[in-house]
DNA sequence: GGAAGAGGACTTTTT
DNA sequence: GTCCTCTTCC
């Protein structure tokens, strides 16, 4: 099995074959750490450790998935779960829950049902929601949560930073969550701890579950973490922690770069190993990269070496405004698809995730495939949220948020009083709405639509517990068909409505694909029907890699969203001041050396090309330009770079193109046949707007590849 | 009393 | 663009 090293240094053998004990591998981007825990864990399997004694943490859902599949590749047959930080506490809690008052298959909420539930407390309270936004009262408790500070704390009452509102919500919000037997992402951390630490049979327990623990990006753990990490490895110190404080990009959510300085001080004969080769970029980037990092003050010095050579210059795009700067990215990546570049091998980074949508626009306007990685979107669409509501209802008919979000979907005439009536005659009988309807009990003083639309309500829900919810995909259907939802919800036959379709086949299709694995995961879900099995692992899924993660295209993603990975060209956009630095960032040296690390993040994911790229203004919101200012972090791209000209030059090759007059019809490969209604710009960069049958789309001529339709 | 459509406010980063 | 509230009709 010493095939196992011989892609390694001698420090990674090291920190590799390292048998027991704490161990903390510290050392910068793109050193090989994660090549260290992946065949650190190879490595321990092929010794004979049992694979369920080995705790795996990352950061993400996606690094959890890359990594394991990295093990499997050295280690061929094996096969080993990795988890997140939350994934992992949530399969524990699911075994602790009825000791801390809740069942097993608790709901968790995500951001949005958070904000809901707040929003509906805060009105029965009388504070206007639109004075606090429910959002910011929410982060406020969560970063309290990240802090450890829960409502019935000592702390919290004496503490006077609080804002007021969050007084006054704090406490009712944890009674709600209770009440609703559901936890919000924080819970799972926070609640996991106290289980610990509030009691010591668990806390042995635990203890004694994992025989190792081996913990990515460690630089990037909160309190809470460190603090269950210290926990289960209390018994034997077999802890392994992987970091680069330069990469710490994660305070917002009370990341603490304390953690992985005071490690080897936490954990007496710490073994510490260091990596100096960077084996990922060109000692271009490499040297950019350090010079960019060096000018923060808060940091902790590490020797990090280029193995690489030179390689090429770095690029600079400077745009006229946001949609040019897509355009020219893209110009610029189809001439690396036609030189044969893989498209995965490229990648797009922004700050901010509303920066994607013009470089999308370009994208399809030029024909490039591309991938929203880490994209929000799925799960979060209105029609998926509806269903996997439903589905909440189902499974937890406590869950009032997702029993409020679905009960008038489609809409079926119940409006806000039927609602209050049906709660308070529910409250009355002591009874969660659901169950009250599902029993098809009758509200009185409601009658007509809303009536008929409580009691059907109340059918579907009886006939769906009436089938022990066996199946996901029939419960979905069930609903589908009973509510006619397609039609009711895709009535305007408009653009959308096809995506909507789409996603509700996707969902049916993820849910059947569930269904069909049910028998050997049930054994992960105990006390679970398969429709709260399903919703237990979708809430933490906040991404849909899975489904596409083999298509052949350019990634699109947020800084944060990159890191831990690598490739061969990127692109970093939107350098500009207030964006990337962040203005809302750029107000004390905390924030700012933030920033800066996380642009030191993007710019160590490139391995052979670099390109930073700006626009001189960019688009409000309401429609209206705003000039933008240069990033410093581009300006010392350009200092530290000797200015180096324009690397970035039009060339005036390509022969003739087609001409075209407002009025004239012509056929798209893709969009179908349609007029012209505006013609703007000159030569190569001729934008003509289209209307076709599904609407208007601006396209540049030279990539549209438009064809004329002659009399019509 | 409800639904549908118009108009306003708001967009850092994530599990 | 999206989410939310307010208005206008049924
Ligand atoms: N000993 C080695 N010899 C050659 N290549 C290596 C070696 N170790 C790692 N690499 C390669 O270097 C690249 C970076 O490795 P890895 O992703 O493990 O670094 P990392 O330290 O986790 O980076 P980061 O912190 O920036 O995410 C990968 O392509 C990996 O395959």
């Amino acid at each position: 099995m010493d095939y196992l090293l011989e892609d390694l240094n001698d420090p990674q053998k090291e920190a590799v074959t390292h048998r027991d004990g704490p161990l903390l591998v510290i050392a910068g981007a793109g050193s090989g750490k994660t090549r260290v825990i992946t065949r650190r864990i190879a490595w321990l399997l092929a010794h004979g450790v049992d694979p369920r004694r080995i705790l795996g943490v990352t950061f993400t859902n996606k690094a959890a998935r890359e990594m394991a599949g990295r093990v499997e590749e050295a280690l061929p047959g094996v096969r080993i779960r990795l988890s997140t930080f939350h994934s992992a506490c949530a399969a524990f809690l699911r075994r602790s829950a009825p000791a801390l008052g809740f069942s097993s298959d608790f709901t968790i909420y995500d951001t949005s049902d958070r904000d809901q539930l707040l929003k509906s407390l805060m009105k029965e309270r009388g504070v206007d929601p639109k004075e606090h936004r429910p959002s910011q009262i929410g982060a406020q408790i969560s970063s309290l949560k990240n802090s450890g500070v829960l409502p019935t704390d000592p702390e919290f009452h004496q503490s006077e930073s609080i804002h007021y509102v969050v007084r006054r919500i704090y406490e009712p919000y944890q009674e709600a969550l209770r009440a609703n037997n559901a936890m919000d992402f924080d819970d799972l951390l926070l609640k996991f701890l106290r289980l610990l630490q509030n009691n010591p049979e668990e806390k042995a327990a635990y203890a004694r579950r994992f025989d190792y623990l081996l913990i990515d990006e460690f630089q990037d753990t909160n309190k809470i973490q460190y603090d269950i990490v210290k926990l289960l490895a209390s018994e034997h110190k077999n802890l392994c922690v992987v970091g680069d404080p330069d990469q710490s990009i994660y305070s917002f959510r009370g990341a603490v770069l304390g953690n992985i300085l005071s490690f080897p001080r936490d954990f007496p004969g710490t073994k510490v190993i260091r990596l100096e080769n960077n084996y990922r970029s060109t000692a271009n980037i490499l040297a950019f990269a350090q010079g960019v990092i060096a000018r923060n003050r808060l940091r902790y010095e590490k020797v990090l070496r280029p193995v690489h050579g030179e390689g090429e210059p770095i690029g600079f795009i400077e745009a006229a405004d946001g949609s040019e700067e897509g355009t020219l990215v893209g110009h610029k990546i189809r001439r690396l698809l036609d030189q044969g570049v893989d498209p995965r091998e490229i990648a797009v980074f922004y700050r901010a995730r509303f920066l994607s949508r013009e470089i999308e626009t370009c994208f399809k306007n030029l024909g490039i495939p591309y991938r929203l990685v880490g994209d929000l979107g799925f799960f979060q669409r209105r029609e998926v949220k509806d269903l996997l509501a439903f589905l909440q209802v189902c499974a937890n008919p406590l869950d009032r948020v997702s029993f409020e979000r679905c009960l008038n979907v489609p809409p079926r005439g119940i409006g806000q009083v039927s609602r209050r009536l049906l709660m308070e005659e529910a409250a009355r009988e002591g009874l969660p709405p659901a169950e009250f309807l599902r029993r098809g009990m009758i509200v009185p003083g409601v009658r007509g639509k809303a009536k008929r639309g409580f009691l059907e309500f109340g059918k579907i829900l009886e006939e769906a517990a009436g089938r022990s919810l066996e199946t996901v995909q029939g419960t979905l259907r069930l609903f589908l068909e009973r509510t006619n939802y397609l039609n009711e919800i895709c009535r305007t036959g408009s653009w959308e409505d096809v995506d909507r379709e789409e996603n509700v086949g996707e969902l049916l299709r993820d849910a059947a694909e569930f269904d069909k694995r049910w028998e050997e995961l049930s054994e992960q879900y105990p006390d679970h029907s398969p429709v709260s099995a399903y919703l237990a692992q979708v809430s933490l899924m906040t991404d849909q890699e899975e489904r596409q993660a083999d298509s052949a295209s350019v990634q699109l993603m947020t800084v944060h969203a990159s890191k831990g990975l690598e490739f061969d060209h990127v692109f970093i956009v939107g350098l500009e001041e207030g964006l990337f630095p962040h203005s809302r960032s750029m107000d004390d040296l905390e924030g700012l050396e933030e920033e800066r690390r996380l642009f030191y993040v993007a710019v160590t994911r490139a391995k052979k090309r670099l390109f930073l790229c700006r626009a001189e203004r960019r688009r409000g919101f309401d429609g209206g330009f705003h000039p933008q200012q240069p990033s410093s972090f581009f300006q010392e791209g350009r200092q530290q770079l000797g200015g180096g000209g324009d690397p970035w030059v039009y060339e005036e090759d390509s022969g003739e193109l087609p001409e075209f007059a407002v009025g004239d019809w012509v056929r798209h490969a893709r969009f179908g046949e349609g007029s012209i209604q505006t013609v703007i710009g000159r030569g190569r960069n001729t934008k003509v707007e289209i209307l076709f049958q599904g609407g208007i789309r601006t396209l540049l001529v030279e990539y549209a590849k438009l064809e004329k339709v002659e009399g019509a």
